[in-house]
RNA sequence: GGGCCAAUAGCUCAGCCGGUUAGAGCGCAGUCCUGAUAAGACUGAGGUCCCUGGUUCGAGUCCAGGUUGGCCCA
């Protein structure tokens, strides 16, 4: 006996049963050393999740395929580590616990205590770490929780300094200034790839155009313009570009005092002028060379000594501005560069607050954002500014805190990629890319890197193992703790025993190797890439375990969301990679898209359209959204949400139940068990070795599928199979598994249909792992494994594969639906049986086809008889008409005389010759298939339906016969109908008794052991019911009858 | 400015190596079926497969150019 199973099902309710369950019974243990010591090998190293949050249905996404992709390698017996791991070091941390502390600046973390401030960081990571291992165990997720790794740890640490240390001894370690974008909150530089992946907001600024007088001109300036003013301050040049056309003009009466005034800009952009003007000239950039002009801020200290000048720069537009771009190498990315170009001084105004520093007079002390005011006032009075106006642009935020970038001139330290670019690629191109265009992004991304920038002036993050002496300026990079202890010379017993971070690792100091003096470690921590890109060498031994890092290196797989991450986790992973062993540390990348709400928006709790992770599982139920996850295409977007949910549950989930459910009712009542004997499948009837070689084909394609990593494709075969199962085998079986008899062909019935349900449970287990359990448990066990998890992945017996009779029956359903459809047209419902239906096929071949699969369709169509026509015409009035919107271009005055050979001909025979798409010759003309309009109106008698080559045509005539027939199945409906409502059983048998218009009588003589047959009645009794029973009228096709049934004892 | 990706029904998407007459789900309108069905089936309306050229016996599919959108880089 199976349990018996509930139509309805609760699928959340169940899930969480079968997390309690499959926690009591030990199975994620069994799971995870089900294959240890295998032979073969499949190495997946996870990608870290930032543990500093709770995770969002986007990470349920990912860790649907991780888990997929294991659970399959594990039922096909590969040996794996299952270790999940957690990234928690950085600047992401750091704001949080600010946030939490309610601090605003760096100052307030010196204040707090490092070390209390890192204590809590840690924490947090920790917290967090927690929260979303209970969520991915919600999830069904099933890793090695207790072994997961952290990218905070000693070990992780201490790798990347043996990376470094290598990188160090190859020379790509440089310490370098360079402008570059700077959030004064935090205090640290933000990297172009930070900014580029969520930074930019639109932001109101001041447009201003200021004059520079010239030296050697009296009475005329170069007019800039520029959106932020502070820079002025550090101006120490300004571009022209050398073959844009320049003009001078004489501006009326704007000048500083009333008068007119001269001015040089960009023809291009005239229309910055504020009055009427007058060109007096026009000149070529280059010839503006060289032009000595006054400074806007030449009383500062700062400025001493700086000569202005123009300078020649072929990215100057005429796009905005003047054309003439105020150049401060301080404060400017291109800035800088040029600079460097023309060896101009770089003027650095502000701190790494933001705030301008000494030798800038009254704006000393200010922070960037305070003072826009004072500098207009400045130059107002200097008579320099010419017009303010407002712009909103797009504009680089700190991508933690949205403050607004500066940009600052900073001293950091970086890797040099000039050697290794084209390493880094050779290694890319050996790996394979899912979607393939994956390689070619980060092949563009490694052609157009700068070099990487690896240090951050923070506090909690790797610390990094530079140590640079301030006498002499030479440094050095520690490769490990043990060489660190070995170079100590003072602080080492402050450290022992903590973790290498800030403050502790910083009591440590060594001396200098060139001149012995006593050196500290900088004090940058890493860019958190260094910390997740190591995990292929840090999670697998690498240090300490050279054997057990070469059985797991390279990864076979990896899996992440890719926006963002060809420049972060897959670069610093191929970097690492590619330094330590010029290796590819993955083989395969499997690769998806950006989650989105149902209407295609990006989700966000200030929206309010954010589905939290535990909200999304109560209310769809994982397995719901583990199957939409698998079924998408992977390189699209994913459109989620409850509506699609829904859908996925409707469509998949509650039909895979409802045949479940079906197959346990029956096989109880008749007491099937697994073990009962079956005929071998060759002995079976068709429909049995139908589905049998459906299921088969099933188990070949989603193989293939997952082998080359694709879900998507395995997901709709199953789906297509279940639809199949359900809409066909089932339906067309249903009258086998009703009948009383338990004989060879019933219990064929049970067997194929338990054999479909049970290998299906094993296919669909990786995508949805709960109620493919469920129903394991249930009906699949039969002495296998203890769980569907722990169960082999199928094996698919091609000698069991018919494709001739995948086509006739699939032939079977497609006329069956015809068939339906010219019932329709005709409004004969099924139950009313018809005297024949005739179908016109594409080929002959088919002819052979249908008559193997004939029975099914009679049946389905409750026809007496099925054939195949040959002509239409038979049952059709065929009519062709000219396609005069053809015939008139081609014909022209002609026409009317093709009009009348087309009158002229046999219906029936050109409609042949159209319908196999050939020229017709009428006469002296030939005309294209095209050229002529078939249609086809139905015969009396005959109801037709045609579609795509094939016709289905539906005697229309009942007879007599056909009609007490169809009452007679009209009636055993509404008995069904009644037993149900009554709450009977499905095997309780039953005594009917009726009453009603003579025509009743009838029925009832002609079809009664039918009747009882069908309805389970014993007894078929021509009274008024007794009280008990259960009692109604009905009308039975245009007759009165008063039925009622009691349950026999 | 450069690179990558996409464009198919009202919406969301399939469409494998180029092969007859382009499909599904949802939504809408209507009908039917059901002792597995909080289901299902059928019908109808709804398509310039973004555009223009090319290759080919044959193009939604391949090539070139363009348009629009997205992502990335500068």
């Amino acid at each position: 006996m199976f349990r018996p199973v509930p139509s309805k099902i609760d699928f959340v309710q169940m899930e969480k049963d079968l997390l309690a369950w499959w926690d009591e019974c030990g199975i994620v243990e069994k799971y995870l050393i089900r294959n240890d010591g295998s032979g073969k090998r499949f190495s997946f190293v996870d990608g870290p999740i930032t543990a500093n949050n709770p995770m969002g249905v986007h990470h349920a996404w990912g860790r649907t395929y991780k888990d997929l992709f294991q659970r399959y390698k594990t039922m096909q017996g590969f040996e794996q580590r299952y270790q999940n791991g957690f990234d928690g070091q950085g600047l992401w941390i750091e704001v949080n616990v600010e946030k939490d502390l309610g601090m605003t600046s760096k100052t307030d973390i010196e204040d707090y205590g490092v070390d209390k401030f890192v204590e809590l960081c840690k924490e947090r990571v920790r917290r967090f770490a927690d929260v979303q291992t209970k969520q991915s165990i919600r999830l069904g997720y099933w890793m090695d929780w207790d072994d997961s790794y952290h990218t905070m740890s000693d070990e992780n640490n201490y790798t990347i300094w043996h990376f470094l240390k290598v990188c160090h001894e190859k020379g790509y370690i440089y310490e370098g200034r360079d402008v570059m974008p700077w959030c004064p909150r935090c205090g640290t530089g933000i990297s172009h790839h930070e900014i580029v992946t969520e930074g930019y907001k639109d932001i109101t600024h001041p447009s201003v155009y200021v004059r520079f007088p010239l030296v050697d001109r009296p009475g005329e300036s170069l007019l800039i313009w520029t959106t932020t003013p502070w820079t002025l301050t550090s101006n120490v040049a300004v571009a022209a570009h050398p073959d844009l056309t320049y003009v001078k003009v004489k501006v009326k009466g704007t000048g500083p005092d009333g008068g007119d005034e001269t001015l040089y800009l960009v023809k291009g952009r005239l229309e910055a002028l504020k009055a009427d003007y007058e060109v007096i000239e026009e000149i070529k950039g280059s010839a503006l060379e060289g032009l000595r002009y006054h400074g806007p801020f030449d009383e500062l200290p700062a400025q001493e000594g700086v000569e202005h000048r123009v300078i020649l720069w072929d990215e100057v537009s005429e796009s905005d501005g003047t054309g003439l771009v105020h150049s401060a190498p301080g404060a400017g990315e291109e800035d800088y560069a040029l600079s460097k170009e023309y060896d101009l001084p770089a003027i650095a105004p502000l701190d790494e607050f933001g705030k301008f520093v000494d030798g800038f007079g009254e704006l000393t002390g200010l922070s960037v954002f305070e003072v826009a005011r004072p500098i207009h006032r400045s130059l107002r009075e200097k008579g320099r500014l010419y017009r303010l106006d407002q712009i909103t642009h797009r504009y680089p935020v700190c991508w933690r805190c949205d403050t607004e970038l500066v940009f600052r001139l900073v001293d950091e330290w970086f890797i040099s990629m000039d050697e290794l670019r084209h390493d880094i690629a050779e290694v890319t191109k050996k790996i394979t890319w899912i979607p393939e265009f994956g390689m070619g992004r980060e092949l563009d991304w490694l052609r157009n890197m700068d070099d990487w920038m690896i240090s951050k002036k923070r506090y909690y993050g790797l610390a990094l193992p530079i140590y640079k002496c301030a006498d002499c300026g030479h440094f050095e990079v520690i490769g490990s703790e043990v060489e660190l202890e070995e170079r100590a010379v003072e602080g080492w017993d402050k450290f022992e025993g903590h973790s290498p971070h800030r403050p502790w690792i910083d009591e440590v100091k060594i001396a200098c190797e060139e001149c012995g003096a006593t050196v500290s470690r900088i004090k940058d921590v890493g860019n958190p890439w260094l910390d997740a890109g190591i995990v292929t060498f840090s999670t697998l031994g690498y240090r300490n375990d050279k054997d057990y890092w070469r059985k797991w290196f390279p990864a076979d797989l990896i899996s992440e969301s890719f926006p963002g991450q060809f420049r972060n986790w897959f670069y610093s992973l191929l970097t690492m990679s590619t330094a330590l062993e010029n290796t590819e540390p993955f083989l395969a990348n499997f690769t998806y898209a950006t989650l989105l709400d149902e209407k295609g928006e990006e989700m966000h709790k200030s929206k309010g359209n954010a589905i939290e992770f535990e909200e999304g599982a109560d209310k769809m139920g994982v397995d719901a959204m583990r199957w939409m996850y698998s079924g998408t295409n992977p390189a699209s977007n994913l459109l989620f949400g409850f509506g699609r949910a829904d859908d996925t549950r409707r469509r998949m989930l509650i039909p895979l139940w409802n045949v479940y459910s079906f197959f346990t009712t029956y096989a109880n009542i008749d007491g099937y068990t697994p073990d009962t004997p079956a005929p071998p499948v060759g002995e079976r009837a068709e429909l049995d070795r139908w589905i049998i070689s459906e299921l088969n084909e099933l188990i070949r394609t989603a193989t293939a599928s997952l082998d080359r990593y694709d879900p998507q494709t395995a997901v709709r075969e199953m789906d297509e199979f279940v639809e199949r199962l359900s809409n066909w085998y089932v339906r067309r079986s249903r009258r086998r598994f009703w009948k009383s008899e338990v004989d060879t062909d019933k219990v064929a019935a049970f067997a194929t249909l338990h054999e479909c349900l049970t290998t299906l449970v094993k296919l669909m287990a990786p995508f949805v792992p709960f109620v493919t359990e469920e129903i394991y448990q249930n009906i699949g066990r039969n002495g296998g494994s203890e769980s569907v998890h722990l169960e082999d992945w199928p094996i698919a017996d091609e000698s069991l594969i018919d494709t001739r009779l995948d086509d006739a029956t699939r032939l079977a359903m497609r006329l069956s639906s015809l068939g339906r459809a010219a019932r329709s047209k005709a409004g004969i419902k099924v139950r009313q049986p018809v005297a024949k239906v005739a179908f016109k096929l594409r080929t002959d071949a088919e002819s052979d086809l249908l008559e193997q699969v004939a029975p099914q369709v009679r049946d389905e169509l409750n026809a007496k008889e099925i054939s195949v026509l040959d002509d239409v015409s038979t049952v059709a009035n065929l009519e062709i008409k000219p396609n005069f919107q053809l015939l008139g271009p081609k014909y022209g005055r002609d026409v009317g005389q093709v009009v009348g050979a087309i009158s002229k001909a046999e219906p029936s025979e050109v409609f042949r010759i159209v319908s196999a798409n050939q020229q017709v010759e009428l006469g002296e003309y030939t005309l294209e298939p095209d050229e002529i309009v078939v249609s086809a109106t139905d015969k009396e008698g005959f109801s037709v339906i045609a579609e795509q080559g094939y016709s289905a045509a539906v005697t229309t005539e009942i007879s007599a016969e056909l009609e007490l027939e169809g009452r007679a199945r009209e009636l055993v409906h509404q008995i069904q109908n009644m037993r149900r409502d009554a709450g009977f059983d499905i095997a309780d048998r039953i005594t009917t008794y009726y009453t009603g218009d003579s025509g009743i009588d009838e029925v009832i003589a002609a079809h009664e052991g039918y009747i009882r047959q069908e309805t389970l009645s014993d007894d078929l009794i021509k009274s008024a019911p007794p009280e008990e029973a259960h009692a109604s009228s009905h009308r039975i096709n245009g007759l009165d009858a008063a039925l009622g049934v009691v349950v026999n004892e």
